[in-house]
DNA sequence: CTGAAAGCGCTTACAG
DNA sequence: CTGAAAGCGCTTACAG
């Protein structure tokens, strides 16, 4: 690989003023080196080494950014809010994923210390998150974008699932259910809690009351469990007329498994979150879409700021959910 | 931050003692010193600056792996296939999105360059790829997943278009169906063009003519557009009784707006590549998938063969895709 | 079994 | 306007 010294021989100049030159262009050097320079860079192919750069710099301009997986085309949004930031601002990213895998996240983390990454932005794992923890008592600024890991001293930035669970309990009240019951999955996420006590404040502002029949946990990723606990809903007695389900894949698992028994439309069924499926005709999920791309936006700003501001206290960042009303909520037969 | 020289003054020896120690365990040190080498270093937290160590081994141990985006989740399982390969042989990954901009993509290739990293696989662009060109000339092994840069002496790993199409187009000719039409988008992409040439092969096999309005191009991610060919096949004064869509996205776009004005069923619809949305109950879009995963795992093991030859001759390694019948292809009515 | 020294490729004061 | 020197944090022969 040829190097700045390759560079400076070739030009019969040091390797100080290449380094100069190449880099900034305020640098006090005649037209004319500046000229060979560029010129014999270019001929060379020189590439900078970013590993040598960063050792001497003692800093990597680069903020980190995990990822547990790369599904539902939420990283993507939010990679797309956070690149603008990181743009202007003159940073660089390093994606990686964890694959909801405890190991990998600790290894991940590990690897933007090892790599002196200036910050990282999260998507942790629900658990105690030691890992962030021991990061942070490094020194590395760290913003989750979540809620899961409160104990933890850094910012995070997510949605009100409190909020956007009553939101969308409001609109099947006022399309005209009162049975309405809610889906759940198991999981120790804040958020998933949040959004199931939103829904308790949405039926509680109505006066209705919620028999224990009407909520019910299915597995996480587990498409029979989910299915089951409909079935369950649908063989009561007495029947809700409308599901709330804690997640949109969740309800569109439930759309499904109706379609398949040609029991579509019998019962309204609502989702939270909004993933591309919820939006196909043939689904048309009611749901409440989280701002995926201006929580990457809100995330990328913070973590800079506290580039600049060490002893910022932590701040929960909180957004609003939008309410999407589509097919799958029509009132009650 | 603590480096090899403070966890080496702290335990009284020298920092090549401390590395050594750290990095190498069949070298000979006494147990006494070894642990407390150990102590001292998870003592003080320290974590190996990886920038001087890959500038001093002068080895990154990276493959770096481009994105164009994080959309349908093949991101996602590419990785998961990758991962394991990697993994095995100690190699790290670097994970890098552009989003289909040109430029975008052109500094994600040359950050590959200046991070020294030992390889790429990507998911190019179509076009003259002129910075894979350059990287390869530079001696960076690179391994695209696709056929796009055909010109490129690279290796490459991707399905079999051609023979995606054909088999789906055959799927429907079992089916009794004999006015098939091809639906295609607008695109420089090889691939795209071998699935048009899959679809002429079966129609050719079967004897079968294509009137040339039976083949319409839409625009790449323009609903509208793909929703107006669908409605000028219906409007056909002989409309055909099956489609065969260039990809699943435009396939279940061209569904989406049959169930929408109450058309569902009138007419066979097939796609090619499939995408988690295809396989929901209220879609169930008959489609060949790739077998993604493998496709990340092939190309993560070929990046390494060529890691030990270079000399290796480029390879175009092609899988085949899998026909996966499910409801949207009905017999013709 | 351990230490001293050189060097990876770069940048940055400091001279001149 | 340009060069020589020091040093970022690490590893790797080489001595002893």
């Amino acid at each position: 690989m040829v190097s700045v010294v390759d560079v400076a021989k070739a030009a019969g100049l040091s390797a100080g003023t290449v380094s100069q030159i190449l880099n900034c262009q305020d640098a006090r050097y005649s037209p004319r080196t500046r000229q060979r320079v560029q010129d014999v860079a270019r001929h060379l192919g020189y590439q900078p080494n970013r590993m040598a750069q960063k050792l001497v710099t003692q800093t990597s301009r680069t903020i980190g950014v995990l990822f547990q997986d790369l599904t539902y085309s939420s990283a993507n949004e939010m990679l797309l809010g956070m690149l603008p930031v990181f743009q202007k601002a003159g940073y660089d990213h390093e994606i990686s994923v964890s694959f909801w895998d405890l190991d990998l996240e600790r290894r991940d983390v590990e690897a933007a210390r090892q790599l002196r990454l200036d910050g990282l932005i999260a998507v942790p794992l629900p658990g105690p998150g030691a890992a962030y923890a021991e990061a942070i008592a490094n020194g590395m600024p760290v913003v989750f974008v979540s809620d899961h890991l409160a104990a933890i001293p850094a910012d995070s930035v997510c949605v009100d699932g409190a909020d956007a669970a009553c939101r969308v309990t409001r609109h099947l009240l006022e399309r005209g259910h009162r049975r309405i019951a809610y889906l759940g999955v198991k999981s120790e996420s804040l958020q998933l809690l949040d959004r199931h006590s939103g829904f308790r404040r949405a039926m509680a502002e109505a006066n209705l009351p919620v028999p224990k029949e009407y909520e019910l946990w299915g597995k996480v990723n587990n498409i029979p469990s989910i299915e089951k606990r409909v079935q369950q809903f649908l063989k009561l007695p007495v029947p809700p007329t409308a599901i709330v389900a804690v997640s949109d894949p969740v309800a569109t698992q439930g759309l499904g498994m109706l379609h398949r028994q040609g029991a579509a439309g019998q019962i309204a069924l609502a989702g939270i979150g909004d993933v591309p499926m919820s939006d196909h005709d043939c689904i048309s999920l009611t749901t409440v879409s989280e701002p995926v791309r201006e929580m990457g936006r809100r995330a990328a700003e913070r973590i800079l700021e506290r580039l600049n501001h060490h002893e910022l206290a932590p701040a929960p960042i909180r957004l609003r959910g939008k309410l999407i009303v589509r097919d799958s909520t029509p009132v009650p037969q």
